[in-house]
RNA sequence: CGGGGUGUAGCGCAGUUGGCAGCGCACCGCGUUUGGGACGCGGGGGCCGGCGGUUCAAGUCCGCCCACCCCGACCA
């Protein structure tokens, strides 16, 4: 049961999100360092944004399969680019059945290299192209700092990995699933993402672009909220994936990867959670609607219970995901808090009130207070509860966007963009050089987010930095 | 891995010159309550992070170790 206060977001950030986090019984700390376990509150909020997204890829032609938990340690070692990534990071088995193992197995911190192997068994000509592929799972990188969703050592997640004859389809696909990704998290999560091109230093190991979509959370800091990666023939070349094409000559693919992760669950924490707790975007929560009924004494309770069954049945007929918090013992005070706590979008009070004129009290939990109560009648009251929930997605999605928007800045000069980036993002001009980022970097702490695909300007300009020529702008800001 | 901090009930903490291990919340029971975090009465719960030392006596003093948290370097 959810308790007393969090510190507020303005206090600190950090120690709210933990707080949250705990207290909305999403996760909670394993035994084992840098490991989470997901309560069933947050598991649900993650098979529904599962859901979402599988329902995505599906329509984009693509199936699911399982590939293992190990794999050989020379699997990795395979492609350069790759292990120098991830070696720091990786849980290595060196024993099973109580003798030393042959060769080391590493828990899959990715699992490109193994599907890599079994794409090079599959493809053989270009009639088995495209393979498209999609895997729900859990990978391990050794963290050093961990946080609960953002950063774990074990964390949840799903990858995609595809096959393509050309390099032109790869580099469609890539930016297909950067879509997916912009989708779902725009119109599902109502997280607003910019889309956009990893810089060489911030790209993913053995990749040869990688694209991201990138969310700003309340505090400014940038989030980024999952990944579409064009692997060129790296991968192929590493593990001999190769098609005859149809002039009868062998080929090597070209492939692809995407992830999204737990990580997402996170982002929807700091993107609209209040000092009063989480608030869940309707459409992935794991309860839209808590229905309060409240009384004094049992011929009250007889006939406010009557009442609250009739429109549960009906809300529930209609599709909604509703809860009746029939508590004793606690009072309605105690569960209005408790469920702002857990972020559940709408709240339903019937008391004898509402049952002598055919009414209901609904609070959203996007509004607090006197502003997002109002008093419906129980006529239709599918319709109304379905609109508002409507109504409560959009206000989400455009109250996150006039913030980051708001928080979205572009510097004149390298003074301003030490400054603005203490609270917020900049979008400046950069010549691309990694000299220029590390900079910023060294001065600010911040990064380079993404080239953005979208708005970019017609006309070249100069590095924020060094002042060189510069074709494109880049977002820069402190990130997760 | 460097710097700082904290370890006492599930959580948050107090514990004086070394002298019976406590408080608040939570939990259990009974009763009264219930439209914004109710109240009364009763109750259960401890390897005081671990190991060693000093002492008649250690939560308290000393040494070593461990764990976790925060800040840095690395990251979905």
């Amino acid at each position: 049961m959810a308790e007393e206060k969090l510190p507020t977001r303005a206090e600190n950030f950090a120690d709210w999100y933990n707080d949250l986090v705990l207290k909305a019984e999403l996760a909670d700390y394993s035994p084992v360092r840098g490991c989470m376990v997901v309560r069933p509150y947050g598991w649900t909020l993650w098979e529904n944004i599962q859901g979402q997204l599988d329902r995505r890829f599906k329509d984009t032609g693509h199936v699911n399969a399982a590939f293992p938990l190990f794999i050989p340690m020379s699997f990795l070692e395979k492609e350069k680019e790759h292990v120098k990534g991830f070696a720091p990071e990786l849980a290595v088995v060196t024993h099973g059945g109580g003798e030393k193992l042959e060769e080391p197995l590493v828990v899959r911190p990715t699992s490109e290299t193994i599907i890599g192997y079994m794409y090079s068994k599959w493809i053989k000509s270009w009639r088995d192209l495209p393979v498209l592929i999609n895997q729900w799972g859990n990978v391990v990188r050794w963290e050093l700092r961990t946080k609960l969703f953002l950063r774990t050592a074990e964390f949840y997640w799903q990858e995609g990995h595809t096959a393509h004859a050309t390099e032109q389809e790869a580099r469609e696909e890539t930016l297909r699933m950067l879509d997916v990704y912009t989708d779902f998290a725009v119109n599902e999560a109502a997280v607003p993402v910019i889309k956009g091109i990893k810089s060489e230093t911030e790209k993913f190991a053995g990749a040869v672009m990688s694209t991201t979509i990138e969310a700003m959370m309340q505090d400014t800091k940038a989030l980024q909220s999952g990944t579409s990666h064009f692997l060129g023939q790296n991968f192929a070349k590493a593990f001999e994936i190769q098609f005859t094409n149809q002039n009868n000559e062998l080929e090597f693919c070209y492939t692809t990867s995407w992830g999204l992760s737990t990580r997402m669950i996170g982002a929807i924490i700091m993107t609209h959670g209040d000092d009063q707790g989480l608030i869940l975007p309707p459409r992935l929560a794991p309860i839209q609607m808590v229905l309060v009924p409240i009384y004094k004494n049992d011929a009250e309770k007889a006939s406010v219970m009557e009442v609250t069954n009739r429109i549960w049945q009906e809300l529930k007929a209609a599709g909604i995901r509703i809860k009746v918090d029939d508590r004793e013992g606690v009072t309605p005070g105690f569960k209005y808090n408790d469920w702002e706590m857990r972020g559940v979008p709408l709240r339903m009070e019937i008391g004898p009130k509402d049952v002598e004129k055919g009414s209901v009290a609904l609070a959203r939990r996007d509004k607090p207070g006197r502003e997002g109560k109002s008093f419906v009648s129980q006529e239709n009251i599918a319709a109304t509860v379905s609109e508002m929930l409507v109504n409560i997605q959009a206000a989400l999605l455009e109250r996150a966007t006039a913030m980051r928007d708001s928080h979205i800045h572009d510097p004149k000069d390298y003074e301003e963009l030490k400054q603005v980036v203490q609270g917020g993002w900049a979008f400046s001009y950069w010549c691309e050089s990694k000299a220029c980022e590390a900079k910023v970097k060294e001065d600010t702490k911040a990064s380079t987010r993404c080239i953005p695909i979208d708005g970019q300007p017609e006309h070249v300009g100069t590095c924020i930095v060094c002042g060189a020529k510069a074709k494109r702008k880049v977002y820069f800001a402190k990130a997760y």
